[in-house]
DNA sequence: TACTGTTTTACAAGCGTTTGCAAAGAGGCA
DNA sequence: TGCCTCTTTGCAAACGCTTGTAAAACAGTA
């Protein structure tokens, strides 16, 4: 493996100055730099990255901790990071923490290990599950921002979304189609007073006649289909569904035309996220789009600017953004209703 | 940060015994390596990866390059091979390479200066692009596993499925239902003689009466929309659809609902890929199941084997995958067609 | 020519580990 | 007690780079 030393020797210079050539570094000679860059090029030589950061102490590494990748979400907000991570020289270590995120505090140690610069932690239903190891990071001053809005918030720079704003204007709008009772399946209540099921209940409550049905639990398409089935089976079944996220609303959605049931026709359905799917699913799913892209931008800045900036670290940064509905095709007016 | 001379003062013993103690060293008294891992662990003592690479020249981690993360079946190569490298002891350094992959080149060599262990290597639509790259990795004896068949496969370890078997028997499928004029629609052919498409004329060539229809260049939903649109307008409208992944069928699914014609009643429809969205999907996709599981987990390991082993470089190595047919409810006889 | 100031280059220490080798201790035996 | 072995520990070099500082080279000026 060609070193800068061997570089230096085919030079005739130190090897020093070879470093300085290859930074661009102002104190070396023109000349000699493109002498030198010559010949590096020329033997094929590729810095070091490993022995860089041990000398500099900044790896140009990211960490990056998802619990998934089976919910559209995780890969694309992986893509979006790795992207912007990438236009500003970072590379991306890439660690997945499981649905249950019980391997949260092992990811993070792994990446504190790996002397990444800073981190972007995912948290998922559970919130944050590593705690005891975020403490041990923050002991460090190591950079880290949480995406997604968990309790305790204030101890953490975070990224996330008013999913409780989604919710309210999504089942507002199902109200104001005439619906009145709604159900929303999904798995818990985990975004804490920004969670979208809050939204729900607090958009019904404000509604006279509004019958909210929640179902949580719900993590398989097989457990949706069994609450779908459940649902229709009741005297006052509901004549909207909604889907904690595009995932449930499509598994609704087989539910609905397995049990013969049209949508929009008969049922309105809707879903939150505004994945690729709903604008696949038929009938194309109306939802709460997610400002993924403005999500992940807002991670890594924040992020790159703890690393760089070092700023006041007593006081935590966060950024809280707005979803907005996306009506498509899949929410009609109930069938008994006229206005 | 503390570092192993922190632990080692604090500890009344020079570093090198506190490296011994915590790499398990036989060279080393049980009693005083008992307290130095109390010792260290008392002082969040966090081993620097960084400098253990530089000085045993290995750095447990492996590179990753994928070319996006759009088609579901990216992620869950992610997924997949993040979990293997982990079991192993290894870290991810995750690389998209974009769908034209011109980022190839640059993430091969980003990876080899960081100097990864390791190379896995997703071939896309365009095979390889990075060639120079490579082989300047080969010349360094850098290990690296291709996914995917491609051209001069000799000159590379390589991880392929066989879609030409699996494009011979979903068309099989097709004919033995009796269709006879059947369109494929997809991007292009990129597997060369094991692409699903050179499998599908095969078996339409074999086939008295067979229509094959082509329909290359389609990467968007959008232009997936008009070759449907333009097929189904022909005298010799096609009688079954197969499009070249699970995405592309769910493209192809829409089209045919917009144009008011029921699948599978009046056209049948095929994927490829069995991904998650072939089950979500109403009707329930026929497709190509991929043999994912067993292509991340033979990659990995081929991967690990060339690194530890360096066993005769000069002879690459070939696993040959076969993918099977899940047939659901997408595809019926068609319609004319009585047995 | 000698001196000063300004590039330009070389030297050397340091980053935090691992690891071969030497040294120190401990214990056994004559 | 002295010698030898074996176990345990410490020393120092190395990994490949960055960077502060000293030295050298080169002009320019008096």
């Amino acid at each position: 493996m060609t070193t800068l030393n061997d570089v230096a020797k085919k030079a005739g210079v130190s090897y020093s100055t070879v470093s300085r050539a290859l930074a661009g570094s102002t104190l070396i000679n023109a000349a000699t730099r493109e002498r030198i860059i010559r010949v590096a090029e020329g033997t094929g030589y590729q810095v070091n990255h490993v022995a860089r950061s041990l000398a500099t102490r900044r790896s140009f590494t990211l960490g990056l901790v998802v619990p998934e990748t089976t919910n559209p979400y995780f890969p694309k907000l992986i893509d979006l990071i790795v992207h912007h991570a990438r236009i500003a020289g970072y590379s991306l270590l890439l660690n997945i923490s499981g649905t249950d995120q019980s391997e949260e505090g092992r990811c993070l140690q792994a990446l504190h290990q790996r002397r990444v610069d800073g981190i972007i932690l995912t948290s998922g239903l559970h919130g944050i599950v590593g705690r005891e190891e975020i403490d041990l990071l923050q002991d460090r001053e190591l950079p880290l921002v949480v995406l997604g809005w968990v309790p305790e918030a204030e101890k953490y720079d975070l990224v996330a979304c008013d999913d409780a704003a989604g919710g309210y204007e999504l089942t507002n709008h199902l109200l104001s189609l005439g619906h009145r009772r709604i159900a929303l399946l999904g798995p818990k209540v985990c975004r804490d007073k920004y969670d979208r099921i809050q939204g729900f209940l607090r958009a019904m409550a404000e509604c006279p006649g509004a019958q909210p049905r929640v179902q949580t639990g719900i993590y398989t398409e097989q457990e949706a289909n069994t609450a779908v089935h459940e649902l229709l089976g009741s005297d006052d079944s509901p004549t909207a569904f909604i889907g904690f996220n595009d995932m449930e609303a499509t598994w609704i959605v087989n539910s609905l035309s397995d049990a013969g049931i049209s949508c929009p026709q008969e049922v309105a359905l809707a879903g939150f996220g505004d994945m690729d799917v709903a604008r696949y699913l038929s009938p194309r799913l109306t939802t709460v789009a997610y400002p993924i892209e403005t999500v992940a931008e807002s991670a890594v800045t924040m992020l790159l600017n703890r690393i760089s900036a070092k700023v006041d670290l007593s006081v935590r940064q966060h950024v809280m953004l707005q979803p907005h509905l996306v009506i498509r095709q899949s929410c009609g007016a109930p069938k008994q209703f006229k206005f």
